[in-house]
DNA sequence: CTATCGAACGATAATGATTATCGTCGCTGA
DNA sequence: TCAGCGACGATAATCATTATCGTTCGATAG
């Protein structure tokens, strides 16, 4: 259920990032902000069909990325798309360009002491570290658009 | 070219992993060696094909696959192939399972002390980190295969 | 040396996620 | 009221990846 703050602060939301409130980005929206855990398009979706029984897909795959375009959400990963190897067994970093999503290696002396924590949650057993540095690439930030 | 240090290495790999070593694997392993970016499985393709007119596309992937396995290479994200949104707006990093891929959220605060690289190359301009802990989450610690 | 067996290959169909297309709907302003 | 436009819904198309399956290769037993 919505309230009239959450609807307030979804339509200021929604002038900020210059985007038209509809109903459907409202419920995908409240969605999200319900779901605590990693949602994928598609549960997404599942939950958000009970309310708007006519929403398609397409509907949901498009605003999720309209919020994440205008910073409403973020991704958990910026380079999920295809399959990539390293080549580099060095220690270090990547450099991950949010707009063209090109990888660049940071070579990172400084990781090599890294403390690892010792109290991590549910028993998980930590191997690897693995630092992604987001942002903008030289190239992207000469071309506005 | 393969030199025979090169055969001898990759054979050592081989019985090492537990895997037979075959020209098509040699090839692909070769080539992977050369490349010092972060290539995709069409990427190695296109650049094995010329040594191996009739290899095909599926034993690249399988081949890949099995190195990636079997730890002779790393994937450069262990995260899902599909979009993920993020949910949780707080500071946080990332725990992820290499084996069933789920991925727990980290408090920022138990990572803190990260040193983080002053001098990022090629004017690229960050805005964000992104810390991932690889590891085996319970459950997969206690299904052995 | 030859027959046999299983692993690896190659070709291709199938799958799954995502994106593009396109006709329709509903709101806003003339 | 009517035109224009952005958003929507349905669905076709695309792209990466995986599964299938018949064939081939290589090691080994006979």
């Amino acid at each position: 259920m919505t309230t009239a703050t959450q609807f307030e602060q979804f339509n200021a939301l929604c002038k900020e990032a210059g985007i038209t409130p509809t109903q459907q980005r409202l419920v995908i929206w409240q969605t999200l902000t319900e779901m605590h855990n990693h949602p994928s398009p598609e549960d997404v979706y599942v939950r958000v069909k009970p309310q708007l029984p006519t929403v398609s897909l397409a509907t949901v795959y498009k605003n999720i990325h309209l919020f994440i375009d205008t910073g409403m959400f973020r991704e958990v990963s910026m380079h999920h798309g295809t399959l990539r190897i390293e080549t580099n067994s060095a220690l270090h970093h990547h450099l991950v360009c949010r707009k063209c999503k090109s990888i660049f290696d940071l070579d990172a002396k400084q990781l090599s002491g890294f403390p690892i924590p010792q109290s991590l949650p549910d028993g998980f057993v930590a191997e690897q570290f693995s630092i992604d540095v987001l942002g903008l690439c030289a190239a992207c930030r000469k071309s506005k658009p």
